[in-house]
DNA sequence: ACAATAGTGTCTCTCAGACATTATCAA
DNA sequence: TTGATAATGTCTGAGAGACACTATTGT
């Protein structure tokens, strides 16, 4: 909107929510889709704050990671608006949720982040665990239009390495020709290869740019 | 969530910001599709208004549209949460984006809506422009997975008839054989033709129900 | 007869899935 | 030499796009 219909309401009329952010932070190895909790009085949920004056919600959510889990340097994506006005016993509280990734190594080093696998939750407080289930069925689309969207590897990696990231975001095994068909679209190969590895030495690949 | 981080904080330590929803009520026609927008102070926008305390975002924007379109029986979908602390100069105001979709002689019978070409847009206050474009976008991804997913259409139909709605929605002509193959998956032939026409008289298609 | 629309058949292309084969390393 | 892994080739089936053809109506 904004319209208040005549004029002659003004924003102090109504009530106003409290609104919150919450992130599910989403991590890959090569065999599972970990997602980062926090702990808060003994339990573990998802990192999360009120929004401020002032504030953008983006901000707001690299607050939070920044002060819950040490995590800095994201690009946080709005997911949906919880809004039951009795989700929180508290008062009035809207929480949009948000999904965002970083690398597996930065969420074990992280002071306070407890990575878990997807697969395998504890009982989250409020809508928590309906977050993490959007947030991974988000990660999923994307993936399903790109060789590796969110960068979980570096410049150059071998398809063994990016079928692992797609297996552990998809959560199934996937056959391993077929994949290297699929990702022909989205990679190309480099003269380099991995050295020193049991078997014949695999190529590195690198992203493919703008009509190549 | 809602954690507060160390439990000493209120909710009312926090300034709250006001919430707006404003929703896309799209409708189309065999020619194209319309968006609803209505007139404040003669200007043209997107029907909206304030959440109230207790209410649900969809019921503040079944109630927006009641009060300023005269559409009810609708089934908003969220879109976006346009958070620029700047973005309403009366004061901090969040706005939860919405999709909704509504036959076109409803629009057209409503009092104090005006259906107009999303092609053709008039300048919109606010976010208004970014939420119709949201919404467009939305209500394509769904038309590629199904028959008639908001149901433009009742419950037998002419594969032409559907055809047009497909195209209103993509914004573009469809090829007739492809098309129709492709609606194979999602709809059934039924006995029935649409008598009194000129050429061949169209046999009438319905949903495919569970598994048929 | 003719125009207009509905519906079907065929061919090609692309892509996914499944299976087989060749290539190149370490131990 | 053997085991392990990388990379390629081939076949089949599904679906999209393009084109041609038949069917059935009103005028």
């Amino acid at each position: 909107m904004t319209s208040t219909g005549t004029g002659s309401h003004s924003l102090a009329d109504y009530e106003r929510p409290s609104v919150a952010v919450d992130t599910a932070v989403l991590t890959a190895t090569a065999k599972a889709l970990f997602v980062v909790l926090t702990r808060f009085h003994g339990d573990l949920r998802l990192p999360g704050t009120f929004l401020r004056a002032g504030e953008t919600l983006d901000r707001a959510v690299r607050r939070s990671l920044t002060e819950k889990v040490g995590l800095t340097g994201l690009r946080p994506q709005q997911l949906h608006v919880f809004d039951d006005p009795e989700r929180d016993d508290r008062g009035w509280v809207l929480s949009v949720a948000h999904l965002d990734v970083v690398s597996h190594e930065s969420a074990v080093h992280a002071t306070g982040a407890e990575p878990v696998p997807v697969t395998d939750l504890p009982t989250l407080p409020f809508d928590h665990a309906q977050i993490v289930e959007r947030a991974v069925e988000h990660l999923r689309a994307e993936y399903r239009t790109g060789a590796d969207p969110r960068r979980f590897l570096g410049a150059r990696f071998t398809l063994r390495d990016l079928q692992r990231v797609h297996e552990a975001v998809a959560g199934e095994p996937l056959r391993r020709e077929t994949f290297r068909k699929r990702m022909d679209r989205f990679v190309l190969p480099t003269e380099q290869r991995l050295e020193g590895v049991v078997g014949k030495p695999p190529r590195l690949y690198r992203h493919r740019r703008e009509g190549e």
